[in-house]
DNA sequence: GTAGAACCTGGAGTGTGCTCCAGGTCAAGC
DNA sequence: GCTTGACCTGGAGCACACTCCAGGTTCTAC
Protein backbone atom coordinates (compact mmCIF):
# COMPACT_ATOMS: atom_id res chain seq x y z
CA UNK A 1 0.00 0.00 0.00
CA UNK A 2 2.71 2.53 0.36
CA UNK A 3 3.03 4.69 -3.04
CA UNK A 4 6.43 4.43 -4.54
CA UNK A 5 6.69 7.43 -6.26
CA UNK A 6 10.11 7.72 -7.73
CA UNK A 7 11.00 10.77 -5.76
CA UNK A 8 13.70 13.16 -7.77
CA UNK A 9 16.15 11.52 -6.79
CA UNK A 10 18.83 12.79 -4.49
CA UNK A 11 22.23 12.85 -6.75
CA UNK A 12 25.13 11.08 -5.30
CA UNK A 13 28.85 11.49 -5.68
CA UNK A 14 31.24 9.11 -6.97
CA UNK A 15 34.02 8.50 -4.91
CA UNK A 16 36.28 10.20 -7.61
CA UNK A 17 33.41 13.49 -7.28
CA UNK A 18 34.32 13.42 -3.98
CA UNK A 19 37.90 13.16 -3.85
CA UNK A 20 37.91 16.19 -6.60
CA UNK A 21 35.38 18.19 -4.26
CA UNK A 22 36.98 17.64 -1.14
CA UNK A 23 41.00 17.00 -1.98
CA UNK A 24 40.77 14.22 -0.20
CA UNK A 25 42.14 11.38 -1.56
CA UNK A 26 40.31 7.80 -2.49
CA UNK A 27 42.68 6.22 0.30
CA UNK A 28 41.90 8.84 2.86
CA UNK A 29 38.07 8.79 2.22
CA UNK A 30 38.26 4.99 2.87
CA UNK A 31 40.96 5.20 5.39
CA UNK A 32 37.98 7.61 7.25
CA UNK A 33 35.25 5.38 6.90
CA UNK A 34 36.81 2.12 7.91
CA UNK A 35 38.22 4.70 11.19
CA UNK A 36 34.36 5.28 11.42
CA UNK A 37 34.79 9.17 11.08
CA UNK A 38 32.17 9.17 8.41
CA UNK A 39 29.58 6.51 8.85
CA UNK A 40 28.98 3.67 6.01
CA UNK A 41 28.52 5.52 2.65
CA UNK A 42 26.00 4.16 0.09
CA UNK A 43 26.51 1.93 -1.91
CA UNK A 44 25.54 0.61 -5.45
CA UNK A 45 24.14 -2.95 -6.01
CA UNK A 46 27.71 -3.03 -7.42
CA UNK A 47 29.08 -2.40 -4.22
CA UNK A 48 30.80 1.30 -5.46
CA UNK A 49 30.14 3.97 -2.56
CA UNK A 50 27.42 6.97 -3.82
CA UNK A 51 27.66 9.70 -1.73
CA UNK A 52 25.32 11.93 -0.42
CA UNK A 53 25.76 16.19 0.39
CA UNK A 54 24.77 15.19 3.65
CA UNK A 55 28.06 12.81 3.32
CA UNK A 56 30.17 15.55 1.36
CA UNK A 57 28.77 18.31 4.43
CA UNK A 58 29.68 16.39 7.14
CA UNK A 59 33.38 15.96 5.09
CA UNK A 60 33.76 19.18 5.00
CA UNK A 61 33.26 19.38 9.14
CA UNK A 62 35.57 16.62 9.39
CA UNK A 63 38.40 18.62 7.31
CA UNK A 64 38.01 22.23 9.12
CA UNK A 65 38.71 19.97 12.23
CA UNK A 66 41.77 18.16 10.64
CA UNK A 67 43.11 21.82 9.71
CA UNK A 68 42.38 23.46 13.08
CA UNK A 69 44.50 20.62 14.67
CA UNK A 70 42.14 17.67 15.67
CA UNK A 71 43.44 14.26 16.08
CA UNK A 72 41.81 11.23 14.39
CA UNK A 73 41.08 9.77 17.75
CA UNK A 74 39.37 13.24 18.75
CA UNK A 75 37.19 12.86 15.68
CA UNK A 76 36.23 9.68 16.00
CA UNK A 77 35.13 10.37 19.57
CA UNK A 78 33.01 13.27 18.00
CA UNK A 79 31.70 11.17 15.22
CA UNK A 80 30.72 8.22 17.53
CA UNK A 81 28.76 11.17 20.00
CA UNK A 82 27.40 12.55 16.40
CA UNK A 83 25.99 9.10 15.37
CA UNK A 84 24.06 8.74 19.07
CA UNK A 85 22.13 11.11 17.71
CA UNK A 86 20.64 14.88 19.50
CA UNK A 87 21.06 13.39 23.02
CA UNK A 88 24.52 14.21 22.63
CA UNK A 89 24.30 17.88 21.45
CA UNK A 90 25.89 18.99 24.88
CA UNK A 91 28.65 16.93 24.76
CA UNK A 92 29.21 17.58 21.40
CA UNK A 93 29.11 21.31 22.11
CA UNK A 94 31.89 20.81 25.13
CA UNK A 95 34.43 19.19 22.72
CA UNK A 96 33.85 22.37 20.36
CA UNK A 97 34.09 25.06 22.70
CA UNK A 98 37.30 23.01 24.08
CA UNK A 99 38.87 22.61 20.59
CA UNK A 100 37.83 25.92 20.07
CA UNK A 101 39.69 27.18 22.67
CA UNK A 102 42.89 25.28 22.33
CA UNK A 103 42.76 26.88 18.63
CA UNK A 104 42.96 29.71 20.23
CA UNK A 105 45.66 29.24 22.63
CA UNK A 106 47.52 28.04 19.22
CA UNK A 107 47.25 30.83 17.25
CA UNK A 108 48.38 33.23 19.54
CA UNK A 109 51.41 31.39 20.48
CA UNK A 110 52.25 31.12 16.82
CA UNK A 111 51.86 34.98 17.08
CA UNK A 112 53.75 35.51 19.56
CA UNK A 113 57.09 33.28 17.59
CA UNK A 114 55.86 35.01 14.38
CA UNK A 115 56.75 38.18 16.07
CA UNK A 116 60.14 36.79 17.05
CA UNK A 117 60.79 35.29 13.32
CA UNK A 118 59.94 39.03 13.01
CA UNK A 119 62.72 39.93 15.03
CA UNK A 120 65.16 37.87 13.71
CA UNK A 121 64.80 38.72 9.88
CA UNK A 122 65.45 42.37 11.14
CA UNK A 123 68.42 41.45 12.41
CA UNK A 124 69.38 39.69 9.53
CA UNK A 125 68.35 42.49 7.04
CA UNK A 126 70.59 44.86 9.28
CA UNK A 127 73.89 42.22 8.90
CA UNK A 128 73.23 42.57 5.25
CA UNK A 129 73.19 46.61 5.71
CA UNK A 130 75.78 46.52 8.33
CA UNK A 131 78.21 43.71 6.80
CA UNK A 132 81.28 42.01 9.44
CA UNK A 133 80.08 42.46 12.56
CA UNK A 134 79.63 39.57 14.21
CA UNK A 135 79.30 35.64 13.26
CA UNK A 136 76.76 32.81 14.21
CA UNK A 137 73.95 34.82 15.16
CA UNK B 1 104.05 32.34 23.93
CA UNK B 2 100.17 32.66 24.08
CA UNK B 3 99.54 34.30 27.86
CA UNK B 4 96.92 31.23 28.86
CA UNK B 5 95.46 33.88 31.65
CA UNK B 6 92.58 31.50 33.07
CA UNK B 7 89.62 33.65 31.88
CA UNK B 8 86.69 33.68 33.78
CA UNK B 9 85.40 30.45 32.50
CA UNK B 10 82.07 30.98 30.66
CA UNK B 11 79.39 28.43 32.79
CA UNK B 12 78.35 25.79 30.69
CA UNK B 13 74.86 23.17 31.13
CA UNK B 14 74.80 19.63 31.49
CA UNK B 15 72.45 17.87 29.20
CA UNK B 16 69.87 17.77 31.76
CA UNK B 17 70.17 21.83 32.71
CA UNK B 18 69.50 21.99 28.85
CA UNK B 19 66.69 19.47 28.96
CA UNK B 20 65.05 21.81 32.18
CA UNK B 21 65.39 25.27 30.70
CA UNK B 22 64.02 24.18 26.97
CA UNK B 23 61.92 21.48 27.85
CA UNK B 24 63.42 19.19 24.91
CA UNK B 25 63.86 15.53 26.45
CA UNK B 26 67.88 14.11 26.61
CA UNK B 27 66.86 12.00 23.28
CA UNK B 28 65.75 15.11 21.40
CA UNK B 29 68.64 17.21 22.40
CA UNK B 30 71.16 14.39 20.92
CA UNK B 31 68.73 13.25 18.15
CA UNK B 32 69.27 17.44 17.18
CA UNK B 33 72.67 16.85 17.51
CA UNK B 34 73.13 13.86 15.46
CA UNK B 35 70.93 15.49 12.64
CA UNK B 36 73.17 18.40 12.47
CA UNK B 37 70.66 20.80 13.42
CA UNK B 38 73.26 21.80 16.29
CA UNK B 39 76.92 21.93 16.04
CA UNK B 40 78.81 19.37 17.97
CA UNK B 41 78.57 20.66 21.66
CA UNK B 42 81.73 21.52 23.89
CA UNK B 43 82.82 18.15 26.21
CA UNK B 44 84.36 16.85 29.41
CA UNK B 45 87.22 15.84 29.23
CA UNK B 46 84.97 12.44 29.99
CA UNK B 47 83.25 12.93 26.95
CA UNK B 48 80.24 14.72 28.57
CA UNK B 49 77.99 17.41 26.47
CA UNK B 50 78.52 20.99 28.12
CA UNK B 51 76.39 23.39 26.40
CA UNK B 52 77.19 27.26 25.92
CA UNK B 53 74.87 30.06 26.22
CA UNK B 54 75.06 30.57 22.57
CA UNK B 55 74.10 26.42 21.80
CA UNK B 56 71.07 28.05 24.35
CA UNK B 57 70.11 30.68 22.34
CA UNK B 58 70.30 28.58 18.93
CA UNK B 59 68.30 25.52 20.61
CA UNK B 60 65.52 28.16 21.90
CA UNK B 61 65.83 29.64 18.28
CA UNK B 62 65.24 26.10 16.51
CA UNK B 63 62.57 25.25 18.87
CA UNK B 64 60.32 28.69 17.50
CA UNK B 65 60.98 27.09 13.72
CA UNK B 66 59.59 23.86 14.97
CA UNK B 67 56.96 25.52 17.01
CA UNK B 68 56.19 27.38 13.78
CA UNK B 69 56.00 24.33 11.59
CA UNK B 70 59.18 23.95 9.95
CA UNK B 71 60.35 20.58 9.47
CA UNK B 72 63.78 18.88 9.78
CA UNK B 73 64.58 18.89 7.30
CA UNK B 74 64.53 22.66 6.33
CA UNK B 75 65.97 23.13 10.21
CA UNK B 76 68.97 21.26 8.94
CA UNK B 77 68.94 23.14 5.67
CA UNK B 78 69.43 26.39 7.67
CA UNK B 79 71.52 24.89 10.48
CA UNK B 80 74.11 23.92 7.19
CA UNK B 81 74.04 27.39 5.86
CA UNK B 82 74.77 29.03 9.56
CA UNK B 83 77.34 26.51 9.76
CA UNK B 84 79.11 27.94 6.24
CA UNK B 85 79.41 31.44 8.15
CA UNK B 86 77.92 34.87 7.01
CA UNK B 87 78.26 34.45 3.50
CA UNK B 88 75.24 32.49 3.58
CA UNK B 89 73.21 35.56 5.21
CA UNK B 90 70.99 35.99 2.31
CA UNK B 91 70.10 32.33 1.71
CA UNK B 92 69.05 32.25 5.39
CA UNK B 93 67.19 35.85 4.94
CA UNK B 94 65.19 34.09 2.18
CA UNK B 95 64.31 31.07 4.27
CA UNK B 96 63.15 33.00 7.01
CA UNK B 97 61.02 35.25 5.16
CA UNK B 98 59.01 32.68 2.90
CA UNK B 99 58.64 30.62 6.32
CA UNK B 100 57.26 33.72 7.60
CA UNK B 101 55.18 34.43 5.08
CA UNK B 102 53.78 30.45 5.02
CA UNK B 103 53.18 31.19 8.75
CA UNK B 104 50.87 33.95 8.20
CA UNK B 105 49.04 32.23 5.33
CA UNK B 106 48.63 29.48 7.85
CA UNK B 107 47.65 31.87 10.72
CA UNK B 108 45.39 33.41 8.35
CA UNK B 109 43.54 29.98 7.08
CA UNK B 110 43.60 28.75 10.99
CA UNK B 111 41.06 32.21 11.83
CA UNK B 112 38.90 31.29 9.00
CA UNK B 113 38.32 27.86 10.14
CA UNK B 114 37.94 29.37 13.84
CA UNK B 115 35.32 31.53 12.39
CA UNK B 116 33.27 28.43 11.23
CA UNK B 117 33.69 26.66 14.42
CA UNK B 118 32.57 29.71 16.35
CA UNK B 119 29.46 28.58 13.19
CA UNK B 120 29.50 25.41 14.37
CA UNK B 121 29.11 26.38 18.25
CA UNK B 122 26.56 28.68 17.52
CA UNK B 123 24.65 26.34 15.93
CA UNK B 124 24.62 23.48 18.82
CA UNK B 125 24.19 26.42 21.02
CA UNK B 126 20.64 27.06 18.82
CA UNK B 127 19.95 23.39 19.20
CA UNK B 128 20.34 23.23 22.91
CA UNK B 129 18.01 26.08 23.11
CA UNK B 130 15.17 24.99 20.75
CA UNK B 131 15.08 21.51 20.98
CA UNK B 132 13.67 18.95 18.82
CA UNK B 133 14.34 20.29 15.53
CA UNK B 134 16.81 18.40 13.09
CA UNK B 135 18.86 15.69 13.52
CA UNK B 136 22.76 14.89 12.84
CA UNK B 137 23.96 18.80 11.84
C1' DG C 1 87.21 4.05 47.15
C1' DT C 2 82.58 3.20 46.37
C1' DA C 3 77.59 3.75 45.63
C1' DG C 4 74.36 5.68 42.87
C1' DA C 5 72.95 9.08 39.74
C1' DA C 6 73.92 11.09 35.44
C1' DC C 7 75.69 10.46 31.20
C1' DC C 8 77.33 8.01 26.81
C1' DT C 9 76.46 5.21 22.18
C1' DG C 10 74.21 2.88 18.21
C1' DG C 11 70.31 1.14 16.86
C1' DA C 12 65.60 -0.56 17.28
C1' DG C 13 60.79 0.73 18.17
C1' DT C 14 56.61 3.83 18.32
C1' DG C 15 52.39 6.71 17.13
C1' DT C 16 50.14 9.30 13.72
C1' DG C 17 48.04 9.75 9.49
C1' DC C 18 48.04 8.41 5.71
C1' DT C 19 49.64 5.78 1.07
C1' DC C 20 50.51 1.88 -1.70
C1' DC C 21 49.77 -2.77 -3.38
C1' DA C 22 47.88 -7.09 -5.33
C1' DG C 23 44.35 -9.24 -6.95
C1' DG C 24 40.17 -8.90 -7.93
C1' DT C 25 34.87 -6.80 -9.46
C1' DC C 26 31.96 -3.36 -11.83
C1' DA C 27 30.37 0.07 -15.22
C1' DA C 28 30.23 2.74 -19.57
C1' DG C 29 31.24 3.30 -24.34
C1' DC C 30 31.78 1.18 -28.62
C1' DG D 1 30.15 -8.81 -25.90
C1' DC D 2 34.43 -6.61 -24.89
C1' DT D 3 37.60 -3.36 -23.47
C1' DT D 4 39.15 -0.14 -20.36
C1' DG D 5 39.00 2.61 -16.60
C1' DA D 6 36.90 3.17 -12.13
C1' DC D 7 36.16 0.90 -8.13
C1' DC D 8 36.53 -2.79 -4.36
C1' DT D 9 39.12 -5.23 -0.20
C1' DG D 10 42.53 -6.35 3.49
C1' DG D 11 46.78 -5.60 4.72
C1' DA D 12 51.55 -4.01 4.26
C1' DG D 13 54.52 0.03 4.02
C1' DC D 14 55.95 4.80 4.72
C1' DA D 15 57.52 9.59 6.49
C1' DC D 16 58.07 12.13 10.33
C1' DA D 17 59.76 13.24 14.76
C1' DC D 18 60.83 11.47 18.17
C1' DT D 19 61.40 7.70 22.19
C1' DC D 20 63.20 3.70 24.22
C1' DC D 21 66.69 0.26 25.15
C1' DA D 22 70.89 -2.29 26.49
C1' DG D 23 75.11 -2.11 27.95
C1' DG D 24 78.71 0.57 29.19
C1' DT D 25 81.35 5.04 31.26
C1' DT D 26 81.75 9.16 34.24
C1' DC D 27 80.75 12.16 37.96
C1' DT D 28 79.55 13.48 42.71
C1' DA D 29 78.95 12.81 47.43
C1' DC D 30 80.21 10.49 51.16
Amino acid sequence: MTSEQPLPQEPTLTIAQVVERTGLSHDTLRYYEKAGLIQRVGRTTGNQRRYEAADLAWLEFLIRLRETGMSIADMQRFAALRARGDATVPDRLAMLREHRADLADRIRALRRNAASLDDKIDHYERLLDQPGSDELS
